[in-house]
DNA sequence: CAGTGAGCGAGCTTCCGCTTGACTT
């Protein structure tokens, strides 16, 4: 018989509470939310008061019935999900789905999983707070009326199966504006100064400033060279002053995911799905928080290993608060739930991921570094400008012992220590070299993952457990693509003033380059436009922050939920009927120019596939018409750059008598030799790749033909075969792996049967799609 | 498996937040 049965919302946390507790009680769990609004239709009865129609969640039906089988038969329950909107509300869908009695049902709360804390919670129970519900229920209401609203608007609009929402089309807006201030963004050249200076008399030391100001032009900054010949410099200024730093607060999903891609490379989804499988294994507290609030027991902890393994003087207790908006703060910062383990048994991945959470929280609970910082500026006798130096050490290290934070800034190396040579006012600075280099402003960076949840965080949309699904989401859509980009080779000027002599040289370097940065489709900026011309207001940077204050007053009992959901559905709802009847359907088109050739107009629009160039107009029976590439948006792209599109598939010439030609497929660049596709390798490219190199792709394909098969076995169907990934077995369209150790060639039909047979059954090939796979353009 | 582009027009798509699995890419 059981006693008490106590319902939280995560397995892995009900496992731990179930041996603080003991034999008198039951620890289950919800697994999140066991109830939400009904999938079909709205699931809303607007009409008589917003009245939600909920239903169990299909893949919540077991658990209910456990739970419902479990609180039966318990003498009390206890509601101890979160304590935050959404946590509250698990508790009152439990209370009601499990038809519990108020006699026998308890709501409790804590912060931290330990046995003073949760038998501390045990004694004061209290009751399921219905404001903070009905906040929740506003919440819910609010998004499904936002989302199951708009999104019709743009399958008549635009295209079936978009979406639209209070996160998701806000976060869009952000990759689509960022793009824009990247094409209107010119960049400039400038001229910037370093000067090498030795002290006359300190000997070998040497020391590199920069001049406090940049030249617009070339011919300014060899007009400053040339006065720099006769200049002589002297030490304008010394300054020494003491600075101390402090650590980083521990981590939240938002940090840790932007860490963990800065530091580890891993993604947002990346991160998150090691980071759930450490927190299941006990190692990590849980991972979806919007808290830096570390547990006293975890302060304590980190107390101890601090000063016992690099002494007192190390350790300062610190307690964070969390600054960004609408932190609900249900669960304690991401830490290690022991900080006595140094490392922990896993994969690869695990360890780093670990190790970056246990640094981070150790750090966290250290001294300040100490810094000397010195700055000194170099004067000369007949320039206004001056050059500065800063060099700093280290008086104490603090919490650099185990953890520094990074930035996204590539180019900050500022942290490095740099020691100077002890100069004072007035010494004079020989000069050695002085450049001016030629370089480029740049725009400003497009978001990558981890950069896009930092910025949804600051404006309060998306909440933890959303910010890798609503990236997804948008992915899914065809609304963003992950891009790398190679960057442009330019050649910059530096002039260097060394003697008497100022030379220039050219030097070539690639600047812009990109690795998985976020773009916008044209679909996605379509669909943005298309939003912030009907619903500016949805689309507000600012609006999720005005309902949530509007939430929190409602949860304070100040506002009436469903009242408060009215005001904003009349106008809204009326925008979207006008929308619906009034507006036209919205596409993308533009004219890039006229065809050299022939005249005809070139056009960018999007096709019923994706987005394309098209010679001619659309009635035109001779047009022609080929796709975009990756990369490429109708917004932006050249006419030129269309008109190239146009030169595949391009012929190359005979070879062996047969026609070969070359274009782009969905697999990539290839050449087409009789029936046989050849993909181009690394770094060759179909507009310019000659005969003769087609030639020796089509020869080194043949010759790897030959070399495909190793053995084969006629009566059986089974081929030992020579593949990407090296050697393997084929039978019955399945491929098999060979054993480590096995020589392929030595393989007999015999030992090949026992292989397949003994590599277990073969799934069939699944039907399911892909839903992250689109048709290319 | 390596480029298409209209034609009939049924029936479906969609939100945000809580939680894990099952299962490929």
């Amino acid at each position: 018989m059981v006693e008490n049965l106590v319902i939280v919302e995560s397995p892995a946390k009900a496992k731990t509470i179930e041996k603080i507790l003991g034999k008198d009680y039951t620890v289950r769990s919800s697994f999140g939310h066991i109830r939400d609004l009904a999938k079909k239709n709205l699931g809303i009865d607007i009409e008589h008061g917003f009245i939600p129609q909920y239903e169990i969640s299909p893949d919540k039906k077991k658990v209910v019935a456990e739970l419902k089988a479990a609180s039966d038969k318990a003498s009390v329950v206890w509601l101890a999900s979160d304590e935050d909107r959404e946590g509250e509300a698990i508790a009152w869908h439990l209370r009601e789905t499990l038809e519990l009695e108020p006699s026998k049902t308890r709501r409790i709360v804590f912060h931290e999983i330990t046995k003073d804390a949760i038998l501390h919670a045990i004694e004061v129970p209290r009751d399921v707070d219905m404001n903070l519900v009905m906040a929740q229920q506003a919440r819910r209401v609010l998004d499904r009326i936002v989302g199951f609203e708009l999104s019709p608007i743009l399958w008549k609009k635009i295209k079936p199966s978009l979406s639209a929402g209070r996160v998701q089309s806000v976060a869009l807006r952000l990759v689509v504006e960022r793009e824009r201030e990247i094409a209107d963004f010119k960049s400039r050249p400038y001229f910037r100064v370093e000067g090498v200076f030795v002290p006359e008399n300190e000997g070998k030391a040497r020391v590199s400033g920069v001049l406090d100001h940049r030249f617009e032009t070339r011919g300014e900054a060899e007009e400053f060279l040339d006065k720099c010949r006769s200049c002589r410099f002297t030490v304008g200024s010394v300054e020494k002053k003491e600075v101390s730093k402090c650590p980083a607060p521990p981590f939240t999903t938002s940090s840790l995911q932007q860490e963990a891609a800065r530091k580890c490379g891993f993604s947002v989804s990346q991160t998150m799905s090691i980071a759930q499988h450490l927190y299941e294994s006990g190692f990590i507290t849980y991972m979806r928080t919007d808290s830096t609030t570390l547990s006293k027991l975890a302060i304590g902890a980190a107390k101890n290993w601090i000063t016992e393994n690099f002494g007192a003087g190390y350790h300062k207790a610190r307690q964070y608060k969390t600054g960004v908006k609408g932190a609900q703060e249900a669960h304690e910062a991401i830490r290690p739930t022991y900080i006595a383990n140094t490392d922990i048994p896993g994969t690869a991945a695990e360890k780093k991921l670990y190790n970056l959470i246990w640094k981070r929280t150790v750090a966290s609970q250290m001294a300040d570094a100490r810094l000397e910082k010195t700055d000194i500026t170099i004067v000369g006798d007949n320039i206004p400008e001056c050059f500065s130096v800063t060099g700093s050490t280290v008086l104490f290290d603090g919490f650099l012992k185990v953890y520094i934070e990074s930035t996204d800034d590539e180019t900050s190396g500022a942290d490095e220590e740099k020691i100077l040579p002890p100069v004072k006012e007035g010494d004079v600075m020989l000069r050695d070299v002085i450049t001016a280099s030629e370089k480029y402003t740049v725009h400003p960076p497009r978001y990558s993952e981890a950069s896009l949840v930092k910025k949804m965080e600051e404006l309060g949309i998306g909440r933890p457990s959303t910010y890798a699904p609503t990236i997804s989401t948008l992915h899914q859509r065809g609304y963003i693509i992950r891009q790398d980009r190679k960057g442009e080779e330019r050649t910059v000027t530096v002039l260097s003033l060394k003697g008497d002599n100022v030379v220039s040289t050219a030097k070539k370097e690639t600047s812009g380059s990109e690795k998985g940065r976020l773009c916008p489709e044209d679909i996605g900026m379509l669909v943005t436009d298309f939003l912030e011309q009907t619903f500016p207001a949805i689309m507000d940077y600012g609006f999720t922050a005005k309902v949530e204050t509007a939430f929190d007053k409602i949860a304070s009992g100040k506002l009436v939920w469903n009242k408060t959901v009215a005001d904003f559905y009349k106008p809204f709802h009326e925008r979207v009927e006008e929308t619906m009847k009034e507006s036209a359907p919205a596409r993308s088109r533009r004219v890039l120019g006229t065809d050299p050739a022939t005249g005809k107009t070139v056009v960018a629009r999007m096709g019923r596939y994706g987005s394309v160039v098209q010679i001619g107009e659309d009635d035109d029976p001779e047009k022609r018409i080929t796709g975009l590439e990756k990369g490429q948006l109708i917004e932006s792209i050249t006419l030129e750059d269309a008109l190239k599109l146009f030169a595949l598939p391009r012929t190359l010439g005979e070879y062996k008598g047969e026609t070969v030609t070359c274009s782009k497929g969905k697999y990539g660049p290839y050449v087409k030799y009789g029936n046989a596709y050849v993909s181009l390798r690394r770094g060759q490219d179909p507009y310019t790749i000659t005969l003769d190199a087609a030639a020796k792709l089509i020869e080194d394909h043949e010759a790897q033909l030959k070399n495909k098969d190793i053995k084969v076995f006629p009566d059986s169907g089974i081929s030992v075969l020579n593949g990407r990934f090296g050697p393997y077995i084929k039978h019955a369209g399945a491929n098999y792996r060979i054993p480590k150790g096995t020589d392929p060639e030595l393989l007999t039909e015999e030992q090949c049967k026992e292989i397949i047979a003994s590599s277990g059954e073969r799934k069939a090939p699944s039907s399911r799609k892909n839903p992250n796979t689109r048709k290319s353009k």
